[in-house]
DNA sequence: GGAGGCGGCCAC
DNA sequence: AAACGTGGCCGCCTCC
């Protein structure tokens, strides 16, 4: 049984004698780690911290910002916050594992401001670990970090720990991965030294983690960190900060959504001979389709019949088919989209700043990369900007055509991404005639194969991409035609990829960010090349687009791969506008790039 | 009840 | 010869 024990001092949590010297870096600048254990991980909701730790080069410290009933007093507490912010304060370079949560933490606890913070050499063993060790190469968790290249026992030092919080009652099992809000600080309540003992290590291990990844990184995984580090305090800007929505915009997104999934639940009821059907259960959907003489044929992976909305294209027009497809579209704008936003006045996702393999950022709690824009611009209505200010949008036009033509070297290539439009080319050399009427695909469809052919989709896959009732042979035969419109310089540049891929497994983007591919699926190498290459771009672009903004307190709001969308003062639009896209095209002078953009005053749905 | 797989669908 | 890529997240279902 474990025991409490609220005795023990937290001047020295780590027998620091034998670690390795290279761990003890006691020179300037003077560096420390830092973590945060909080009662949730909402950090703009309603959590609060109640730990903060700090090891230095060879002592742990330990902070209660909330008082205890039994180890700290609001005295001790408030004495202990104000130590925190003196040490923090007293740092040159800070170490945090997913710096972008404990900043948010202690600049919202009021231990330290955004601006002091964000002074410091702010460092994340998160992101270095991922420009090292490679983004594919995850999990990325500090545990996991740890156990592999700082102590081999780190993972079992959650152990005792999730013993307590089966004790308590609070999850059923050790290992449990979803806990009850407060789940860290209730624990705290009736464990307080060994939930202490258990941050003071986290903290030691991210700043041994540091020092480790650190020797390991080469000068590539250095210059791709660097680039990490620059952007990192724009993106956390950018998180605290958050988009304001427009509450009745929503309710009026939701009330109709929930009108449509009515009006057609009722039909569909109807359908079914009055008798209740879960139209998210796809085995009962099927069985209702087919009763209603719908010819199900595609299957699923598992070889249930699939009843998603390209295996039911090809009976549009049916009454029940579009019913379903209709109920089923607003079910999803309601549960995915119109919920995570209702009666928020604003919304703040996390951004992963390395979220994909690839180097791409993603968006979560909510995503806020994903917000639909093909069926209608309304849901993107609900984004607009505050009182006084506009939206500015603006995107890298064919971004991954030009750095596409950059890899190839194929002057003549090279001019046509320049200065035409690629697909209309395309579809000249590809149908022989610039009359797009004699054309068997159109410029959209075209250039969506085109991506797709580029990815590595084969003739099948290039064909239903496609559709329109392409076959595969007419698949194989329009990627034959564009390969050859492309000239011997893209098979080149695919081979050469392959090649290095097979015999280094990794190929190296502009930013010297390593893309590691499995050689087994070599094909995805030009794509990984070219989506790395676009991200190291885009964090280039946002960082000179944060600096520039600043002369009209304007700043970037969010990332979408391509896009920024950032708010600025109504009175200085169209200068800023201007700004923005100069600064986001000098991202790189290996190629030149195009920005496209718009001021929205209303909404984000005018960025379309 | 939680974890994870699956089917499905939104974006770039 | 053939292989589209990168994500997040919804609800259902099965397993434990």
């Amino acid at each position: 049984m474990l025991a409490k024990n609220n005795t023990i001092t937290h001047e020295k949590g780590y027998p620091t004698d034998d670690r390795p010297d290279y761990l003890k870096t006691g020179d300037e600048p003077y560096t420390i780690a830092c973590d945060t254990e909080t009662s949730g991980l909402d950090w703009f909701d309603g959590d609060f911290c109640f730990i903060a730790t700090i090891s230095d080069y060879d002592r742990d410290y330990l902070y209660r910002t909330k008082p205890h009933p039994e180890a700290c007093t609001v005295d001790e507490a408030t004495a202990d916050f104000n130590k925190l912010r003196r040490d923090i304060l007293a740092a040159d370079r800070i170490i945090f594992h997913n710096a972008s949560f404990d900043i948010h933490v202690l600049v919202k606890e009021g231990v330290v401001s955004m601006e002091e913070v964000l002074a410091k050499e702010i460092h994340d063993t998160d992101l270095l670990a991922r420009c090292v060790l490679g983004a594919a190469n995850g999990p990325f968790g500090l545990k996991h970090l740890a156990t592999k290249l700082v102590d081999g026992e780190a993972d079992a030092s959650e152990t005792a720990m999730m013993e307590a919080m089966v004790a308590l009652g609070l999850i059923k099992k050790v290992g449990q991965k979803k806990k009850p809000p407060g789940c860290y600080h209730t624990t705290w309540l009736s464990y307080p030294d060994l939930v202490e003992r258990y941050a003071l290590q986290d903290t030691r291990y991210t700043y041994d983690l540091y020092h480790v990844l650190m020797e390991k990184a080469t000068d590539d995984d250095l210059t791709i960190y660097e680039l990490e580090r620059q952007v990192l305090p724009t993106i956390i800007r950018m998180e605290h900060t958050g988009t304001k929505l427009d509450i009745e915009k929503v309710d009026e997104l939701q009330a109709k959504y929930e009108g449509v999934v009515k009006e057609t639940g009722e039909k569909l009821f109807a359908l079914n001979g009055y008798e209740e059907i879960n139209w998210d259960a796809n085995r009962e959907v099927a069985d209702f389709l087919i009763r209603n003489g719908v010819n199900l044929t595609q299957l699923t992976e598992s070889g249930e019949l699939a009843v998603h909305k390209w295996a039911l294209e090809k009976f549009a027009g049916v009454e029940v088919i579009d019913l379903f497809q209709e109920h089923q579209h607003a079910a999803k704008m309601l549960s995915t989209y119109t919920a995570p936003m209702k009666d928020r006045d604003t919304v703040h996702t996390s951004f992963w700043q390395i979220g994909a393999r690839t180097g791409r950022m993603s968006s979560s709690r909510p995503n806020l990369q994903n917000i639909p824009v093909r069926s209608g611009p309304e849901m993107r209505e609900v984004f607009v900007p505050r009182a006084g200010y506009v939206f500015l949008d603006a995107d890298y036009s064919s971004i991954e055509l030009r750095i596409l033509s950059y890899y190839m070297g194929d002057p003549a290539f090279k001019r046509i991404v320049e200065d035409s439009d690629p697909f209309l080319w395309l579809g000249e050399q590809v149908y022989g005639t610039a009359d797009q009427e004699q054309w068997k695909v159109g410029r959209s469809p075209l250039k969506n194969g085109f991506y797709a052919m580029t990815y590595g989709a084969g003739g099948p896959k290039l064909a239903s991409t496609i559709g329109g009732g392409m076959t595969a042979q007419e698949g194989r035969d329009l990627a034959k035609h564009m390969k050859g419109a492309l000239g011997p310089g893209y098979k080149q540049l695919n081979n050469s990829i392959q090649a290095q891929i097979k015999r280094t497994g990794y190929v190296k983007t502009i930013g010297r960010r390593t893309q590691h591919v499995d050689p087994d699926r070599a094909y995805v190498g030009l794509n990984a090349l070219i989506q790395g290459t676009a991200a190291d771009v885009m964090k280039q672009g946002l960082i000179n687009a944060a600096e520039a903004l600043k002369q009209f307190d304007a700043y970037p709001l969010l990332v979408i791969h391509d896009e920024i969308l950032a708010e600025c003062p109504a009175e200085h639009a169209d200068e800023a506008l201007d700004v923005l896209r100069a600064a986001m095209a000098s991202a790189t002078d290996l190629f030149p790039l195009k920005v496209e953009g718009k001021v929205c005053v209303n909404s984000f749905a005018e960025g379309k």
